[in-house]
RNA sequence: GCUCAAGUGGCGGAAUUGGUAGACGCGCCGGAUUCAAAAUCCGGUUCUUCGGAGUGCGGGUUCGAUUCCCGCCUUGAGUACCA
């Protein structure tokens, strides 16, 4: 009986589907497996992508499958499921292009590779199958994201609470005391304030609270895909997939709190048994710095402002930059006021609203008309002018309500007319805003620079401080004097784009303001420059600059002639590091301080903690801890991906209540953005909600603005999609209970299984996948949705198989004239007159061989007749000058001896067709290889498919296993699998030693014992058990080949052997395992048989080999009874003829022996 | 620059607590079978001047180092002026 692997895997496969024997029983349902442990194997779910799968793909799917198959084999109640991450950019892309909706594309891929995934013959629980684009997994999805906007992040607590426990504290005690994650502008507000405010102005405020909000940010924006891309979706600053260029625009975007959960996902880390270097990743990118923040009151300012901040609140200035220049104008407008502004002034200073106004005050570059400083509150009042300039002054309202005034307007008619409703409307509003005197009370100061940095124990090392040259500070420091540098830096800075930062780090820039900060403890003025190596973004884009401690502050002090104070007194130096003199000293340890005042002798960490005190008691720094980790876009402008459950009422976002859930992807006429430039669902013909009560329907614009307004509910929904990392970041439960319609997972499922044991994919989602997947997890958890805060325990990254890919040289070549008078424009001897030439690879390392080769071929060959008379006319060189070109060859014309199949090259393609090939001597053409990347334009592209008809599913596993370590990248080579497919041959053979290779396996065991037998089954069990649960895969394979070679050897036939021996191999290639299982006269499938037990006594030896080693250099061995002391393994070998020879007459000084392992003679 | 991973025959790789370096397989060489080829089977295969040498390079610890320590080089991945 031959082996004949189609027939048998495809019995298998369908034996498998039709019984269902890897679905996983959940409770109560669990039967046998009742107080079975559970275990949850998990594969990285695939993109279904059109080209389908290649060798590389289905690695980790087969590593995860055979620990799976193993941890049945334990008993275990395993889940072990496969889905499809099925929204996605390529087939939005493709239907662009071709029109076809993405879900029938996405469908047809999804077929491709379920068949393909089939007959590789994995164990997956099909019936529970996820798609992300299905509209009864997105409902959830959707469920999540409101989840997330109906909640806040509350410090206290440390975890997500309902945004209804915030709404609560708002109308009791305002926000002044809670203690949440939000944006970094809020405004404080009494609790009156609040219960004041607007509902839309109480949505604008919940909405800096929430975890899912939406916000004007600055977006990765991708013109050529036509949508934002996340910070992991681009890579050397154009986008992963296309390798469009990206640039940064501003964008109203639904962003995810992540940075809410910094700290915990760090902290996570360390409870996860994920590869070190993939942590590495996330805490790179979480990147957490502890340190301080330090206030320097700013000194100096430019002349006239000076005299402005000194009128009454030293150090308070409201002025911008040019006040020195606006002043004058100010006084003037005092002195003129306009009819309105006197009357309304003369209400307004005697503080009859209980607050105190100033008229035609200086805030930035602005004059207004009135102002409270105390209550931020601007009165303007506009006179007929106005109505030229609504835009200007729309634009003025937004500076300086970004600076946290509130701009409200009236007309001179107003004022005029109705002066007791005017004075309404400023106490309504002065009644609403919290009093600046509450909350800030300047040091010395209010005007200042805040840095953040990490070793504020050097503070009297500062002897400058640099600002971000965007930093918003910069133009109101800046002194007459400076200002046309700075700002002359400033536009070259800007000019500059963030490729040319990048490349070039190391040219120092940067501009004195003019300005000075005061040193917090020696009262020093300490100069403020501009440089471009300080971020805007990081930090508050400001630093406190110690060149004696930081190479780029010393860098950038030695280049502008800076003077530099040298802190340290370095008590154990490392190697390589400057003293702080003549290098920057960086080291945290190793010092202690010098002229450092009362730091004066403190290492770091005590001068850290002291001088955190000492900042606080002045009221000018804390400790702080900072993070680089920043939300999470969530807004796509795309059509092929969830939409959100919202929709729009007078600007603010509304939730779509639960029940209407899933909100389904619309039809589009086209997948483009519209002509107005608004996402793909601009096209949607119906994409407004209309509901009443609790009927709701999604209708065109038309019908809803003619529905009745009684009652309603409702408004256009939301045009962007989410990303492709919202489906993923949560489908690992869903797996657990994955047709519940009523709940994203039960909880006695979730309970049941709760996370996954182990979970196998590529390192790429390091810091995209993997990391929002926690941060969801962790949001569930915190709301009582699941039961555990990190969802995968065990997480391998499988390396990448590369392709090899084969190399034909093309060779062309150049007869010289020997004459220049001869030369003329067209030489007839160029290759390129004849048919295209091609040399086998061995050649080319022999250039005379070649020469002589390339001459005979012409002198030869007809199709080079016309080059033979060219030459033979006697005005050339007689040798040609060679060159050649390197072409990709399809690997599957390429056999294991790299030997060109020329017929199938050169009916590849019409180029190749009239070629000629000089070949090797034997008559064969070798290419060259080379390892690159799998890639379609590489042809170096191995499909599954035809590894499975020419070798077998359980080949393909083994082979694939075998490669090398899971981890590790590898190159794929064809050739290769022959070695595994005769192993399964040999392994067949093993059991059909019969006559006519008829099964032959017997259950008595042989007269003389199965001594040998055992002791190759039970080296293999306990090596192959090890291997599984190292996830040392590649050896085990190795070791069933010895295993099946010495049992060939022994011809063993016994039951007793070969039977264990399938189930060791079942994992691996369970078709083959199977088959020779039921050939055994077993009805039930092997893949809960149990997993053999090992016994450690088949393997005790009477004997040993040992290695007799002269100063540790084996020379030969000797073998010698197990049971000899070191004294009789001394004489044995001592007296051996081979040690007499190796020592020539010496007497070792020294004889180590360990009994059992080996012997060594020094001497 | 920093962080992490890795460097072993012609190739993929093995050597799990320091103890016979190169298991297993590919390729190559030789043989058997065959009219012949493929397929299959058997044997050999680190280099070598036959003394030895040898796990990227240079040191060190040890009776003994691919394994531990120090310094360096190369490759790959991540990150990029992060204060």
């Amino acid at each position: 009986m031959k082996y004949n692997f189609n027939e048998i895997e495809a019995k298998w496969q369908k034996y498998w589907a039709d019984n269902q024997t890897f679905k996983a029983k959940n409770p109560p349902l669990l039967g046998e497996m009742e107080g079975a442990p559970k275990f949850y194997v998990l594969d990285m779910f695939p993109y279904p992508s059109g080209a389908g799968l290649h060798v590389g793909h289905p690695l980790g799917y087969i590593a995860s499958d055979i620990y799976a198959r193993y941890k049945r084999h334990k008993g275990f109640n395993v889940l072990h499921p496969q889905g499809y991450d099925s929204f996605g950019l390529p087939a939005e892309q493709y239907a662009i292009q071709t029109g076809q909706h993405p879900a029938l594309t996405t469908e047809e891929n999804i077929k491709t590779y379920r068949r393909q995934l089939d007959q590789i013959g994995f164990s997956f629980d099909w019936s529970r199958e996820v798609r992300t684009s299905d509209p009864s997994y997105y409902k959830w999805t959707q469920w999540i994201f409101i989840q997330l906007f109906n909640s806040w992040y509350n410090k206290d607590s440390n975890k997500a609470e309902d945004i209804s426990e915030l709404i609560k504290i708002f109308a009791s005690e305002g926000n002044l005391k809670v203690n949440a994650v939000c944006d970094d502008t809020i405004e404080s507000f009494s609790a009156e304030a609040w219960n004041a405010f607007d509902t839309v102005k109480q949505q604008q405020i919940l909405l800096q609270y929430r975890l899912t909000y939406l916000a004007e940010t600055e977006v990765n924006w991708c013109p050529a895909l036509g949508t934002v891309l996340a910070n992991d979706e681009i890579v050397n600053g154009v986008s992963e997939r296309g390798g469009h260029p990206v640039i940064r625009k501003k964008m109203t975007q639904w962003s995810m709190r992540i940075s809410a959960y910094a700290e915990r996902l760090l902290q996570g880390l360390e409870t996860i048994d994920w590869t070190e270097s993939l942590k590495e990743t996330q805490r790179n990118w979480i990147g957490k710095s502890v340190g301080a923040s330090v206030f320097f009151p700013i000194l100096s300012f430019p002349k006239g402002e000076e005299k402005a901040g000194s009128e009454k609140r030293p150090g308070y200035l409201t002025g911008g930059n040019n006040s020195h220049l606006i002043l004058e104008r100010a006084k003037e407008m005092r002195a003129n006021p306009t009819l309105a502004e006197a009357a309304l002034w003369e209400q307004l200073r005697n503080k009859n609203l209980d607050a105190k106004f100033r008229q035609q005050h200086l805030i930035e570059d602005y004059i207004v008309d009135f102002v409270c400083l105390d209550k931020k509150l601007i009165v303007e009042v506009d006179g007929k002018i106005h109505d030229s300039q609504i835009e200007e002054d729309a634009k003025r309202t937004e500076i300086l309500e970004n600076n946290y005034y509130k701009v409200i307007r009236f007309t001179n008619d107003e004022v005029l007319g109705n002066i007791e409703g005017v004075l309404k409307t400023i106490q309504e509003e002065l009644s609403k805003r919290a009093s600046v005197k509450n909350t800030q009370v300047p040091p010395s100061g209010a005007r200042g620079i805040e840095v953040f940095t990490t070793r504020p124990d050097t503070i009297f090392g500062v002897s400058f401080m640099t600002l971000a040259p965007e930093h918003e500070l910069v133009s109101q420091i800046t002194s007459p004097a400076q200002k046309a540098e700075v700002e002359a830096y400033i536009e070259a800075t800007a000019k500059r784009s963030e490729r040319d930062r990048m490349a070039d780090v190391k040219t120092i820039s940067g501009a004195f303001t003019g300005a000075y900060a005061e040193h917090p403890f020696t009262k020093e003025p300490i100069p403020v420059w501009i440089g471009d190596y300080v971020l805007a973004g990081y930090g508050t884009g400001a630093v406190m600059s110690v060149p004696c401690g930081d190479q780029r502050d010393y860098d950038f002090a030695k280049h502008f002639n800076i003077p530099i104070l040298n802190i340290f007194s370095i008590t154990n130096p490392p190697p390589s590091e400057g003293s702080g003199e003549d290098k920057a000293f960086t080291e945290k340890s190793g010092f202690v301080l010098m002229n450092s005042g009362f730091l004066n002798g403190l290492s770091y960490k005590e001068a850290t903690q002291k001088v955190i005190i000492e900042l606080e008691k002045l009221g000018q720094g804390q400790g702080k801890t900072n993070y680089r980790l920043r939300d999470a876009v969530f807004s796509r402008q795309r059509y092929w991906g969830e939409p959100f459950p919202v929709y729009y009422v007078d600007g603010m976002p509304q939730m779509i209540d639960a029940k209407h859930l899933p909100i389904k992807l619309p039809e589009v006429e086209k997948y483009l953005p519209t002509e107005t430039g608004e996402p793909p669902l601009g096209n949607a013909k119906k994409w407004y909600w209309l509901q009443y009560g609790d009927k709701a329907d999604i209708v065109s614009k038309e019908e809803f603005d003619n529905s009745s307004p009684l009652g309603r509910l409702g408004g256009a929904l939301e045009l962007n999609t989410m990303p492709g990392w919202a489906g993923s970041s949560w489908y690992f439960n869903r797996y657990m209970d994955e047709h519940n319609e009523n709940e994203f997972a039960s909880k006695e499922a979730l309970n049941y299984w709760k996370d996954v044991d182990l979970y196998i994919g590529g390192s790429e989602h390091a810091t995209g996948h993997l990391l929002y997947s926690r941060f969801w997890q962790k949001f569930l958890f915190d709301k009582g949705l699941v039961p555990v805060d990190e969802y995968a325990k065990k997480l391998i990254n499988q390396g990448m198989i590369l392709g090899t890919s084969a190399f034909v040289k093309n060779l062309n070549f150049v007869f010289k004239y020997k004459s220049e008078e001869d030369l003329i424009e067209d030489t007839p001897t160029a290759s390129v007159y004849f048919a295209p030439l091609y040399v086998s690879n061995n050649i080319l390392k022999d250039k005379e061989r070649l020469e002589k080769l390339l001459i005979d071929l012409i002198n030869s060959n007809s199709k080079f007749k016309t080059l033979k008379n060219y030459i033979q006319s006697g005005k050339f060189e007689t040798e040609p000058e060679i060159f050649f070109y390197e072409k990709h060859a399809d690997v599957s014309f390429v056999n294991a001896s790299d030997e060109l199949n020329i017929e199938a090259f050169k009916n590849w393609r019409e180029e190749y067709k009239n070629a000629e090939f000089i070949c090797e001597e034997d008559g064969t053409f070798r290419v060259k290889r080379e390892v690159e990347k799998m890639s379609k334009s590489k042809y170096n592209v191995v499909n599954p498919d035809q590894i499975c008809v020419e070798y077998g599913a359980d080949s393909l596993r083994l082979y694939e296993m075998f490669l090398g370590p899971l981890e590790q990248y590898k190159p794929w080579n064809t050739a290769g699998i022959t070695g595994v497919h005769g192993f399964l041959k040999k392994l067949w053979r093993l059991y059909h030693q019969g006559e006519n290779e008829s099964f032959y396996v017997t259950s008595s065991p042989p007269s003389e014992g199965l001594g040998e037998a055992l002791k190759t089954l039970h080296k293999t069990i306990k090596k192959v058990q090890e291997d599984i649960e190292n996830f040392s895969f590649n050896t085990s394979v190795s070791s069933f080949m010895i295993a099946v070679n010495e049992l060939t050897e022994q011809k063993c036939t016994s039951k007793e052997i070969l039977e264990p021996l399938l189930i060791l191999l079942s994992p691996y290639a369970p078709h083959i395992a199977e088959e020779l299982w039921s050939q055994l006269g077993h009805a039930e499938s092997i893949s809960t048989a149990p997993f053999p037990k090992f016994y450690a006594s088949h393997l005790v030896e009477s004997s040993k080999n040992y290695p007799i080693s002269f100063n540790g250099k084996m020379r030969f061995t000797l073998e010698l009874p197990m049971d000899f002391n070191p004294q009789q393994i001394e004489e044995a070998v001592m007296a051996h003829e081979k040690t007499q020879e190796q020592l020539q007459g010496r007497v070792p000084k020294k004889v180590i022996i360990v009994p059992g392992k080996i012997v060594n003679i020094v001497g």
